[in-house]
DNA sequence: TACAGAACTAACCAATTAGTTCAACAGGGA
DNA sequence: TCCCTGTTGAACTAATTGGTTAGTTCTGTA
């Protein structure tokens, strides 16, 4: 009743509906999800979800597409650039967390999409670019840092990049089952606030460590 | 052809139908995957299945049952007791990380579970009880380590499994969606060596690192 | 003000789904 | 011989699904 009626608009009723899928999709994942909850959720008919995309299919894909662009422009949301290399690993770290917090759609359709082996990404050549300038902004923070002699040498961006992701994308993912298992709310605010503390910690703790004589060293442990 | 018939033994027969039901969970979810595939997997007739499971649900509660008895049994699987700390944290990582290298139906299953917010795993008082004990084996890890002046003080051991399970699942549950886009294929036997040489590598480095003065600390840089 | 085309609807369709029914057969122990 | 259990096959249903058809507003503009 208060919002604008905004009839016949039809980029309006395109976002309608795209937010209407991504709610859906994001809770039912793709199998789960249905056309006809969409179409009512976005109170339209269902020709008219037709009318703007091909298929269920297709409209999974625009989402996708629109979940990438989100994680990677919040990512890089806040200027890492200008930093200290610490600071930017840490800044870079709490980025990647708080978007998988507060945007937690995220996490479902990228489960959804590794469920299906990304067979749709693979075919979206938007997304396939997106990731390339990353690894490189990544490099040059932990080149940074070892020319000032912080962080240790010969850290792989991209394995970083994924452990630093992993922290926190499991512990929210996983935090249903997880929260049973340990009895204890991780979706809980406190616990979420430990949680990017923790992993924090984890990441600056690893890049910082320099192995000294008598210490153990992965190579060494496992004898390669 | 080469097996033996087998025929008339009951307790076989649900064998069959429980692994057939394994492969299209896991490959499909739970909304994704069929009846019929299964039946056809497990080459037995429809109502042979709904003779003894009473439906789809139920089939998919036992699956998820087993699926965590793998889990924990394969995690406790090489004796942790009796090693000195370090090393059992090492292995305790490692065997984690190659239970879900192993058995990667166990990730699907998993997240499938989460994407339905945990509620099948509620009822099943079997699961629940599971982790008992392992916080509590963590938790003496962890305390004979500080004792012996190796491991830093007041690590939470739950945070710690966490992110210990965190580092090697995300990379694997999320591993087609991760290779597209930094062009690395993760599941190549080499890149998940180095992922477990890397994971292990993390951990240790975050229980071994005792903050000293004008180091970065979580708390400093946090302002809390 | 006429009208082409875009925005929109309600009802419908064909295919698929989980689950059922029923009649029958095979093997093995009593 | 009889009977119980394990098993099959195919046809069936009731509900749901993604997608379509045929038609009705609305709106910018010549």
């Amino acid at each position: 009743m208060a919002e604008k009626p905004a009839i016949r608009d039809s980029i309006r009723t395109q976002e309608k509906i795209l937010a209407a899928a991504q709610v859906e999709f994001a809770r039912r994942g793709f199998d789960g999800a249905r056309v006809d909850a969409i179409v009512e959720r976005a109170k339209i008919s269902k020709n008219l979800l037709y009318h703007y995309f091909r298929s269920k299919e297709d409209l999974y894909i625009r989402i996708l597409e629109r979940t990438y662009e989100t994680l990677r422009r919040r990512q890089s949301d806040v200027s890492v650039n200008g930093l200290d290399p610490l600071n930017a690993m840490i800044r870079l770290c709490e980025n990647t967390f708080r978007v998988f917090v507060e945007e937690p759609d995220v996490i479902v359709i990228l489960n959804t999409e590794n469920l299906h082996r990304a067979k749709h990404i693979v075919k979206s050549t938007i997304i396939r670019t997106m990731y390339d300038k990353l690894s490189e902004n990544l490099r040059e923070i932990l080149q940074a840092g070892v020319q000032q002699g912080i962080f240790r040498q010969g850290v792989d961006p991209v394995e970083l990049y994924i452990s630093m992701s992993a922290l926190g994308y499991f512990y929210l993912s996983n935090q249903h089952t997880l929260s049973i298992l340990f009895k204890r709310k991780l979706g809980a605010p406190e616990n979420i606030e430990r949680r990017q503390a923790h992993l924090v910690d984890m990441v600056i703790s690893y890049l910082m460590r320099k192995p000294e004589p008598g210490d153990w060293t992965p190579a060494l442990a496992r004898g390669s």
